[in-house]
RNA sequence: GGCCCCGUUGUGUAGCGGCCAAGCACGCUGCCCUCUCAAGGCAGUAGCGCGGGUUCGAAUCCCGUCGGGGCUACCA
């Protein structure tokens, strides 16, 4: 796999309409994959040709979402680099200059055509059942004067692709192969606001970037034809085009926000899903596994990246593995990074303090060891500590914890209390030692019925963290009071 | 509706004409371990959409059919 691959340039172009969605990350993934492979460059351009659906900060949560991921760019909007401005809202000119072109060389022309003539006429096609629908061209070798003089005239016009009977319908793609696409339509390339619509500005910005793979999702098969078209009528170049398969819901459908809160990338973080996890989760969407257990590195994953590889068929988005892989990712980490991962993410939520206590920080990195193999997500950690901080007189009984307890609960609790009492140093196993013989050896009792009213005395659950340990981390003062509660309030 | 893409267990995938009476991972079920819960170990569960071909032989090739998806915007 050391082969020398000539160094690729790619790109991601997401646009900066609303929260960034996960298929972006998916996309940014897989050429980034690739640009490493090749020893190329990655490049993030923003594509803000809409200014009706733009969206105030959404260009910095891209940014964000991105680098959170580790999906790093080596040229775009934020670091420059030589093939700037990366904002295509910034290109109006470079564009500009490219439509006059085609219009002056009679590949593409003005349409005066208002919305509503527009859409009448595919009302129209639809009714009539025409198998050929499209734009009629009924501005086509118009002046603005003769065109003017017929119903559904906008002073404002468009430029309008002419498309030829001959158009090559079939591309080359590095996934699929030979690959065939709808004929298109004769597509408008500059709106009547002078912004120019996505199929020029790729284009234009793809070959001005020196961009040699356009990398994006199935979708944009239909379109193509249209793009290699107009590769062709400005002379350049066509870059080499791989279509991935598309994130899928579990309805099957095209991901969605409306349908998947996971498509909004942001989610993943406040739920407390570590970056790597996703990111090694996102590597197995449509892609084999690098190896036998899934669990592989960006790195393995980019050095034996390979475009025939890629699936053809869009992958159901399940949370269930990548819970699994969240939860494989945490127990990696050392009990102190992921102390530190926990308090970094309860600090973003606005669940922990911004200046800690020593007792706080100490209880954390404590209990962070103890619930480190029991979580899956960060944000599980609290709520399974949320005992140790809780006051020892406000320690309440579940229902279902209460139910734990047998009659014996009181001289079990009344035991623990004195085993405890003359105890030299307080640790996990010092704790775990004295109580064995005073409820085990002493009482005869099962472990697991002499512990439970320990447990629910302490935590209030039936349920927490290893039960001796988390008492050290308690201390001998709380543990004497909670114990001695719990057996007043069964009196 | 039209055009295009796709179809292996619940999910993600392996498989590219014989090594497949279909493997792996997650999930699910059970057992073991065990202070609870996890983690870990072991076992089990379930699939080539359907129908025709081609071939000595098909999950793998071809056709049809059914099913799913995408596009069909002055959105990307």
């Amino acid at each position: 796999m050391s082969d020398a691959l000539a160094p690729a340039r790619l790109r991601v172009a997401p646009s900066p309409t609303g929260d960034p969605h996960v298929g972006t990350a998916y996309m940014a993934l897989f050429n980034l994959a690739y640009a490493r492979r090749s020893g190329g460059q990655f490049v993030l351009r923003i594509e803000d040709t809409d200014r009706a659906r733009y969206t105030a900060g959404s260009e910095q949560q891209i940014f964000d979402t991105l680098r959170w991921l580790g999906l790093g760019w080596d040229e775009g909007p934020d670091c420059g680099g030589p093939y700037g401005p990366y904002r295509q809202s910034e290109r109006l000119d470079v564009y500009g200059s490219f439509a006059s072109q085609l219009i002056e060389s009679g590949h593409a022309y003005y349409c005066w055509c208002t919305p509503e003539r527009l859409a009448a006429l595919r009302e129209a096609q639809a009714a009539s059942k025409t198998p050929l629908t499209g734009y009629d061209r009924l501005c086509y070798g118009k002046t603005r004067e003769e065109r003017a003089a017929l119903p559904g005239f906008a002073g404002q016009p468009v430029v309008r692709m002419l498309i030829p009977d001959d158009v090559e319908l079939v591309f080359t793609d590095l996934v699929r192969g030979p690959v065939s696409a709808p004929r298109p339509d004769d597509q408008v390339i500059v709106k009547a606001d002078g912004f120019p619509t996505y199929h020029l500005a790729v284009v234009v910005d793809d070959h001005l970037m020196g961009i040699t793979h356009v990398v994006r999702g199935e979708e944009w098969i239909s379109s193509t034809p249209k793009h290699v078209l107009l590769y062709k009528w400005l002379g350049w170049e066509a870059p080499a085009f791989a279509h991935l398969p598309l994130l899928r819901n579990a309805d099957r459908s095209k991901i969605s926000k409306r349908k998947n809160p996971a498509a909004r990338l942001a989610w993943f973080r406040e739920q407390g899903y570590l970056p790597e996890a996703l990111r090694n989760f996102l590597q197995l969407m449509g892609y084999p596994p690098v190896s036998d257990t899934e669990i592989a590195t960006f790195d393995e994953f980019a050095a034996g990246f390979d475009w025939a590889k890629v699936n053809t068929v869009g992958p159901v988005f399940d949370l269930a593995k990548l819970n699994w892989l969240n939860g494989h990712y945490i127990r990696s980490l050392s009990p102190e990074e992921l102390a530190d991962r926990i308090e970094a993410y309860l600090l973003e939520q606005g669940q922990w303090p911004n200046q800690p206590s020593e007792r706080d920080r100490a209880l954390l990195r404590g209990g962070a060891a103890l619930v480190q193999e029991r979580l899956q997500l960060l944000s599980e950690a609290l709520p399974k500590l949320a005992f140790l901080w809780a006051a020892d007189d406000a320690v309440t009984t579940a229902a279902d914890a209460q139910a734990q307890l047998g009659a014996d609960a009181p001289a079990i609790l009344a035991a623990a209390e004195a085993a405890l009492a003359g105890l030299a140093e307080f640790t996990g196993e010092a704790v775990e030692t004295a109580l064995r013989a005073a409820l085990v050896d002493a009482l005869g009792l099962k472990p697991r019925l002499a512990f439970t009213p320990v447990r629910v005395a302490l935590t209030g659950q039936r349920v927490s963290p290893p039960l001796f340990e988390s008492m050290a981390l308690l201390g001998p003062a709380s543990c004497q009071t909670r114990l001695r509660s719990l057996r007043a309030a069964l009196a």
